[in-house]
DNA sequence: ACCTGAACACCGTTCAAGT
DNA sequence: ACCTGAACACCGTTCAAGT
């Protein structure tokens, strides 16, 4: 059984998967290899090291986000559908999320995410400044929101709930802390969605920066 | 020349030393040891591995964050403050940043932390699930601000201009990218300040859950 | 009770050698 | 041109042995 010629594509594709089933800690090149059925070293003639190997990872994300158009009509819908689907891609690669936006060589994908939100919003009427402001802060939003939401322990596929639990089971003595025994006991009570409580930090900023743009 | 006896307070402080010269993974068991003299594995002694350790790292991090008043009359110049600080915080201690809210352990000045900024909004009159969206939001925001601001290359203490200019000068062409070539530009021009883009994002988000709240 | 030497199962990366 | 074996300088962690 001849098997296919090593490419950039493939060593990549396979350290994807090895990165969304296990984490960025359980990603060695020497797993990247055996998973294609080769030495260490070969990767090494299709990216340059480990790093290399990392940004060609975080592009392959970027290019996986639903992009906003410039010069459409509804700008607040654009960026709306735009962070939604960063939401969910940064859900299905969680390893990812403090990676994003700490490429020294930023890859095609990710120039071309950032250019698309700069023009939706400057088409919009922003001028440059607000709309360095607009996308700062919703970014800011957007990555912080999906750290909170990929701080899970990685091997588990627990929800909120049953992490929220783990969390208090961990603390000795709550009595010292009374707006925490409420959390704790609501939590587990009424349980947590996080795609509502996004979307309401996102209605809430998107609608202060309309009424900011007009002001 | 007798040297002093190991302690967690000696070997947590041994590592943060490291870790915030070096960043995370410049910080390791053996590192550590040999800092204090002493053999790696001395300090199972007093760490139950190298996961206790970060979590004792975390939490002497949220020992530095200026808590909010649960009851002061200004609620919002307590978040402000309280979130000012913690930006602060987590720019002495850039390798924190992604680990603030994956704790699975989470340590006293964690639950003091989080405890005061639920009671600072209860006490304002925010519902508890006010309360929750308020909290979620804000440290969606700051820790979102924070990974931004944390992303430059740990050996390097540049600006962010010259960050800027170094990502540039790795992107082959910039023409594809209009609104790249603007940001570029601008950013090189006049520069950018993280206080003042931090301060505006956070002043939006602060006025606009006031309005939620009393509409 | 605390520290350590040796060992195990891992890492990323280099270099010269193979095909 | 691409792949590999051996080697180097690292990791976290265990365990039995020292004091």
């Amino acid at each position: 059984m001849r098997r296919a010629p090593l490419t950039r594509e493939r060593v990549l594709a396979a350290a994807l998967e090895l990165a969304d089933a296990g984490g960025l800690e359980s990603l060695s090149m020497r797993k990247v290899a055996t998973a294609l059925g080769v030495e260490a070293m070969s990767l090494y003639n299709h990216v340059a090291n480990k790093e290399d190997l990392v940004d060609g990872l975080v592009d392959l994300v970027f290019a996986e986000i639903d992009l906003p158009v410039p010069g459409a009509p509804d700008w607040k819908g654009e960026m709306r559908r735009r962070a939604v689907s960063v939401r969910e891609v940064l859900n299905r690669h969680r390893w990812a999320v403090g990676l994003m936006e700490s490429r020294m060589r930023p890859g095609p994908a990710n120039l071309r995410s950032h250019n698309a939100v700069m023009g939706c919003l400057r088409e919009a009427g922003f001028a440059f400044r607000a709309a360095v402001h607009a996308s700062s802060l919703l970014d800011a939003y957007i990555y912080g929101f999906a750290l909170q939401e990929a701080s899970l322990p990685f091997d588990t596929a627990q929800d909120h709930a049953e992490v929220v639990e783990a969390k208090q089971a961990a603390v000795p003595d709550l009595t010292p802390f009374p707006y925490l025994v409420e959390v704790f006991t609501e939590m587990a009570r009424a349980g947590y969605d996080y795609a509502t409580e996004f979307a309401f930090g996102l209605d809430l900023i998107l609608g202060a920066l309309e009424r900011a743009q007009t002001k």
